[in-house]
DNA sequence: TGTTAAATTAACCAGTTGGTTAATTATTTT
DNA sequence: AAAATAATTAACCAACTGGTTAATTTAACA
């Protein structure tokens, strides 16, 4: 039984395609993106991205799935291995901030894709999140640690809120941000690693009791 | 000497075209937006939008001015005023969810479209921010607080990314955020005004030192 | 009031865009 | 090797887009 024993380019050129579509689309959005730029990117004929993926929607779904896909896996283990709030959050922390330095764009391309648009992928995003349970067993721990006396007494929404501020904004500003202040691309790089200690020093000693 | 005694509509005119303007580019962005879809918003004939602001790059810019300037404005004299780093933090915070409560959408319309693109609006914010040495002086005050042991010593821009974090995402990611979590768009609102003395909660325990 | 200038419009235009099609080439299958 | 199927392409197309133009209406002015 050959299941994958596909035809010669086949599984190359649908690969090649995503990789440059994934590029343009995230370089210039849904709107901005061009099929022809894709295709040329891809180095094949226009027609080809239809074969492959029906419509400009579609593939551009794909493209989204994956990035959505990208993140939500790397954050809900985090949340679902054992630990308390405060070990979950560092976790949280180091591999975010370690899957988006190799992905700088993907933040600011999902927000602002999805905030435009169709519900479709906040949706995805959503039971992601939600599925088993993931995000309401993590703020009943919070509560029930906060009920201990173990972390300040503050809404978990306000929690988590803060701490995708503090990971996920310096990537969102990033092209602002080194421009303003004139820093080099490549410290940028550095300060993202050295973010991963001075967030988790914020949350410890704005949300930890003791 | 009559300086401002236009013809008749025209004044009104060009406000409408402006007012309908923003609605649209910061609703669907610059490649998402039509001149046409401007046009219908404001009741007018497409070619007036040429008449007044000869093309869409032209028109854009002035939204985009505007934007950055609301923005600017709102925060360059909370940088100037007297007073201590961390009083000036609270200005700052304040000023900020303030301003961006009414203009909701501006943070996430300002990044994305300077991230995506010309050199030029992120020049103009640059230079706004820049200009009267705002931003240098402030980083000499942060450090000049460090030494005399008034402030934790964290590289000022890491202090700077770190406030910009957490007022600006909140309003960044609001879409996805209320939508994943099932929080009404109401609440939301009330959670800005929550997350006021959250912040500075979080600057004071994280900074200041005493 | 009649002349001039500004404001507004409908119709138009050339270039672009996502998408299709019919024909050609490459690859399996028998 | 021939038939069948899949992959690929060039040419094409209708709809749309930003922008223009020539004509008309409205307002200002002397």
């Amino acid at each position: 039984m050959k299941t994958e024993v596909k035809k010669a380019g086949k599984k190359d050129t649908e690969t090649e395609i995503l990789k440059a579509a994934k590029k343009i689309f995230i370089a210039k959005g849904y709107d901005g993106a061009r099929m022809q730029e894709i295709a040329n990117e891809a180095n094949i004929n226009k027609a080809m991205l239809h074969y492959y993926f029906r419509s400009k929607d579609a593939l551009f779904g794909k493209i989204m799935e994956e990035a959505v896909h990208i993140m939500a896996d790397t954050l809900i283990p985090s949340f679902t291995n054992e630990g308390s709030v405060m070990e979950k959050l560092e976790r949280i922390v180091t591999n975010y901030i370690d899957v988006v330095s190799k992905n700088p764009h993907i933040p600011l391309f999902v927000l602002s894709e999805m905030s435009r648009g169709q519900a479709l992928f906040q949706n995805q995003l959503k039971s992601k999140m939600m599925e088993n349970g993931t995000m309401p067993a993590f703020f009943h721990q919070i509560i029930e640690e906060q009920q201990q006396g173990k972390l300040v007494a503050i809404p978990p929404q306000h929690l988590i809120l803060t701490v995708m501020s503090l990971i996920a904004f310096p990537f969102i500003a990033k092209a602002v941000f080194i421009e303003m202040l004139d820093i080099p691309e490549q410290s940028y790089t550095a300060m993202m690693e050295e973010r991963k200690a001075i967030v988790m020093d914020i949350l410890k000693k704005s949300f930890l009791i003791n």
